[in-house]
DNA sequence: AGGCTCGTGTTACAAAATGTTACAGATCGA
DNA sequence: TCGATCTGTAACATTTTGTAACACGAGCCT
């Protein structure tokens, strides 16, 4: 599924204690493996032997319904790191959308090697709470946002990646196709079209050819997209907690919204 | 926000390595907390302290927009297990749906601990990787699936609580309202109430009162459902890989649908 | 370079699904 | 029992999709 550049180097034998081991030094150590455009690096239902971390290129992340419907999961960037959470079979396929370039490493292994070290225990829970951020987000994105707010989200999501501090128009590379954002965002490619082309028009929007995109306005962006703004759009944090928070420890919970009583 | 019935007893002191923990006996040494129906245990947003299990009753986690609009992003049920995968703050609000028995314990130090002992950590990873794998699924329900199939996978999800192997008609109860299963469908009340209708009158589906459900055609339903079959609709998993598993390790990944060349 | 062709992207209009609104019936707790 | 809330149904409005026609751009061939 993968092209090897030459045999894996393991740097870390047996279950000794490595005191500051990180993931970014765990698969490091290990040869640089290349997938092409189009091509797959495991497949659902695989058994979930490695895990992976991404140098360069774009994955996309996904399953098919038993009547070939395709639903896009996520995409993965550089840097990302595919496969720490999985039960013992992979949940979707991976496939490259762009020449991708990654490292493998063992699942069991890694996981015996955070038993030994706090540090790289640590680092793999901060993946894998962001994968399940991520997941929450999607769903909020796909259970409760207009068509528009979708591809509104989606356009941030993207530009959050090329860092926040950047001057208006913000400008990024979207590698995906239509298709791609379209199952990724519950749509059909011609309803993200039409909402890419209102966004154009209210002139929050700008595309250079099919994959470059300028956003003149992310603030007002933000908002269309069901977000307050976009700096909170995504970490450190999005927003404050709602009520203030209770510390009383009796009973001092407030019925929410819609409250049940049965 | 928490009722307890006394101060909580700690029976892991320190960081020895504790031979076989899991999270039933690290749970198991703290007390029983209460949470009466409609008020919330924890809040979105709030430093995330304390990870969760649940005794007894049901919860509904959700998110807020900012205009109001509520996404259901799940229930929890008793024996699962809460908060294990976050970053500083929960990421949604859990609030009783039902009365509910629970029993917290420092998250930090659960992790702590886990450090220490192979099981408990093998225990966590598996309390996570079945948050990822629902987060999985509803992701593709919300995605890709018509109302109808969403209501129907909805009562199959709830019909495997109560084990497979169950005579038909299978029979359940359903604690939450319609509205939350809407929040949680990303559909609206009356269009939850239109699919049932419509189950209903195909026969597949029958009601005693709101909430219990009795399931006639399990398979049918779950055809219609859009998988494969009610045994294989959850773990222990969905279906065999799609393809062949290939094992060369020299490029030879299938383009896949929709394969993309830039 | 010119011109073809194929995959991809865009737009318009009809059709379907879902959301809204309104109201009647059912259920549950006080 | 009552009242409040939740649920179910129907008519109508809106959003999204399906279908189809056409535009665009990359690669290929001559």
């Amino acid at each position: 599924m993968v092209y090897s550049a030459s045999a894996s180097v393991d740097h870390f034998p047996g279950a000794s204690h490595q005191a500051k081991l990180t993931l970014e030094i765990v698969f490091g150590s290990r040869v640089l493996e290349f997938c092409h455009a189009g091509h797959s690096v495991f497949w659902e239902g695989d058994v979930a032997s490695d895990a992976f971390m991404i140098g360069e290129g774009l994955l996309r992340l996904y399953r098919i319904l038993p009547d070939g419907r395709r639903a896009i999961t996520g995409f993965a960037f550089p840097g990302d790191v595919l496969g720490l959470a999985f039960h013992d079979r992979y949940l979707y396929t991976a496939e490259a959308v762009t020449d991708v370039r990654l490292r493998r490493f063992p699942r069991r292994r890694l996981h015996a090697l955070a038993t030994d070290c706090p540090y790289l225990h640590h680092d793999i829970l901060r993946v894998i709470a962001g994968e399940l951020e991520a997941a929450q987000e999607q769903m909020v994105l796909l259970g409760q946002k207009s068509a528009e707010e979708r591809v509104a989200s989606f356009l941030l999501m993207n530009a959050r990646r090329v860092g926040k501090g950047q001057a208006v128009p913000i400008s990024f590379d979207l590698p995906m196709t239509r298709l791609d954002m379209a199952d990724y965002l519950g749509l059909t490619i011609e309803t993200v079209c039409r909402a890419v082309t209102k966004l154009k028009q209210a002139g929050l929007v700008s595309m250079e050819g099919r994959h470059k995109v300028f956003l003149h306005n992310p603030a007002e962006l933000s908002r269309f997209a069901g977000l307050d703004d976009f700096e909170l759009a995504h970490p450190p944090w999005p927003k404050p907690a709602l009520p203030p928070v209770e510390t009383d420890p009796i009973e001092t919970g407030e019925p929410g919204r819609g409250g049940f009583h049965q």
